[in-house]
DNA sequence: TATCGTTATATCTTTACAAATATAACGATT
DNA sequence: AATCGTTATATTTGTAAAGATATAACGATA
């Protein structure tokens, strides 16, 4: 059996985590679904964890990522700001970038 | 302030971790001392937690790592194989070129 | 065969993090 | 003002990882 090269990446923002896989996975199930709760329970993990990440991010990014409304029809919801959308694009871009440079340099240690 | 991308990679052979960034640097240490009881105390982490990674390291590798030897003058010791020393270099390098790699992606994230 | 400092291993304790539970606040709609 | 499903928040409980402690095994040396 053969090596393998894996790696996680993360954005930050003044040393503080904005972004990382598990960050974008709910951001897309917010994008799904309009409802953080609702994000949460697909991903089965508990709404107080996915309410503390997104709270997380929004107070890492320079601009909201997410428009939370507490309230109003349907209880209120979540949805995703454009720059939300641009940057878990941009996310998921360069961390396939990361995966093909990484599989690049695995002859280095294959030929050891 | 700006965003950063931070990363970290690691080896895997057969679904086990082979090499982390902890790993490579207990190995140093290891060469560095000639032992692992030592190599964990200047790391500041358990005999035993330093033990287990070890143990996983070599478990996990196609060839040997380090040789352990137990017993006799000053008690044993832990020295790396050629093997060993090949594979923390070429980490350190693969490692380096992608902290560069993700360092001129930045700019997608920042011009958003 | 007694000594030494190391590797090797088991067991118990502590602690930090995740999970579960409960409840308050919100505001458009009726 | 009563209802609804959601966001927001605190508090408790459970669990797995980390840490501490203890001890056995090893083998060259004297």
């Amino acid at each position: 059996m053969s090596y393998k090269i894996k790696s996680r990446i993360w954005i930050e923002c003044n040393e503080h985590v904005l972004l990382g896989e598990g960050r974008v996975q709910l951001l897309k199930a917010i994008d799904e679904t309009g409802s953080l709760s609702k994000a949460a329970k697909t991903l089965n993990l508990s709404y107080k964890k996915a309410w503390n990440l997104i709270d997380s991010v929004n107070k890492s990014a320079k601009k909201p990522v997410t428009i939370n409304s507490t309230g109003g029809k349907g209880g209120g919801g979540a949805e995703l700001t454009e720059y939300g959308k641009a940057l878990i694009l941009v996310f998921d871009e360069i961390n396939q970038n990361c995966w093909e440079f990484l599989d690049q340099q695995l002859g280095k240690i294959e030929d050891l």
